[in-house]
DNA sequence: GTAATTTCTTAAACTACTTCAAGAATTTAG
DNA sequence: CTAAATTCTTGAAGTAGTTTAAGAAATTAC
């Protein structure tokens, strides 16, 4: 995490390790584990430091969408859960042994006022954020399914080897038998 | 604009009369003008007075895919243009008369070293964006086009009197005649 | 190490939505 | 006020992607 502060925000020695140390707790999920569950309040806002997550919705007939994945270095929580402290309505997973740092609320509100340039990390990863979402966005605007797949290969060539099959149609918003076919026209070519 | 800086954010009088008075200058385009143009490189902040207009990403085929509308009371702007100088990728067209106000990227730094709490107002209009994105990509996931047409009206009734059916077609994927043919169905309802 | 569970593949039938085309209605421009 | 341009509607034909189902392959669990 230090060098994620470093390179997104500007901090001393001394404050990276309040962060760090102080106000960061590690915590470790197994596999399948839920981090955050839709309908439950969640306080914390994690920083992954190793393992990969999904973040996914439940829509009216039950079914799963992810909506994000996040492996090393990725900040990830559900925020207007946190912030507003209404039940959460994104469930995160590990997809694999993961191994966090998490920051409470409370601690959270401290560094904001301890540490000014924290805001202006955070103004940061939000923009990024916003401007990730906003793509892809545009991406299912402009792309066909099949242009998605091929386009998400290209962008991230190891997702393939850390995220099902399964997982990847839910998060691009394709059925995983169509994924197969997709492969197999692939392979033929 | 002071209303919306004194709702997101916390400014004193002289603050605010600064930022609106001194760093931003007030725009005025007609109908169809370009207010910012893929290709060009963006130097300014634009916050909407009066009028609506939208922000679209022209695909490989030429064709005009409606990313984003805006209305009173709404910042704008190609963030990675602005940010790194390269060439903007979204365009911005005013859709009624419009009247702004644009800040640039210099006054635009300005303020944000001599307003200090500009920082965290800007913090949370990102992660407003960021949430309102996500969910809107949780909508093309979970939703059909029907339902996606139906959630916008009945969460932006007014929307309908303002944009056009193919300018609202276009921001929800979908063509312009199967949204006739939506209007169709709900009549004979 | 084996059974149980989950993931992936394949194929056939289906459907939500698109494309094309052409006319009607509305808006814009001079 | 009229012509030109744009937007909206309707219908018919087409297709990208879904659904269902069932078996094969891989992974998980004890």
């Amino acid at each position: 995490m230090k060098n994620h502060l470093l390179t997104y925000g500007s901090f001393s020695e001394y404050e990276i390790d309040k962060i760090v140390n102080e106000y960061s707790e590690e915590l470790t999920f197994k596999k399948r584990d839920y981090i955050v569950t839709a309908g439950e309040v969640s306080h914390y806002q994690y920083f992954i430091l190793e393992g990969c997550m999904r973040g996914f919705i439940i829509d009216y007939q039950g079914k799963e969408h992810n909506i994000i994945f996040g492996f090393e270095d990725f900040w990830f929580g559900d925020m207007e859960s946190f912030d507003s402290g209404k039940a959460a309505i994104y469930n995160f997973q590990a997809l694999e042994p993961l191994k966090l740092l998490a920051i409470s609320k409370e601690n959270w509100d401290k560094i904001s006022t301890e540490i000014p340039s924290f805001i202006a990390y955070k103004c940061k990863l939000f923009q990024n954020a916003m401007m990730f979402q906003q793509m892809r966005i545009a991406e299912h605007l402009t792309q066909s399914a099949e242009q998605r797949y091929y386009n998400l290969l290209q962008k991230y060539p190891d997702v393939i080897f850390r995220i099902s099959l399964k997982n990847i149609a839910s998060y691009l918003g394709i059925s995983p038998e169509f994924v197969s076919i997709l492969r197999k026209r692939a392979v033929q070519k």
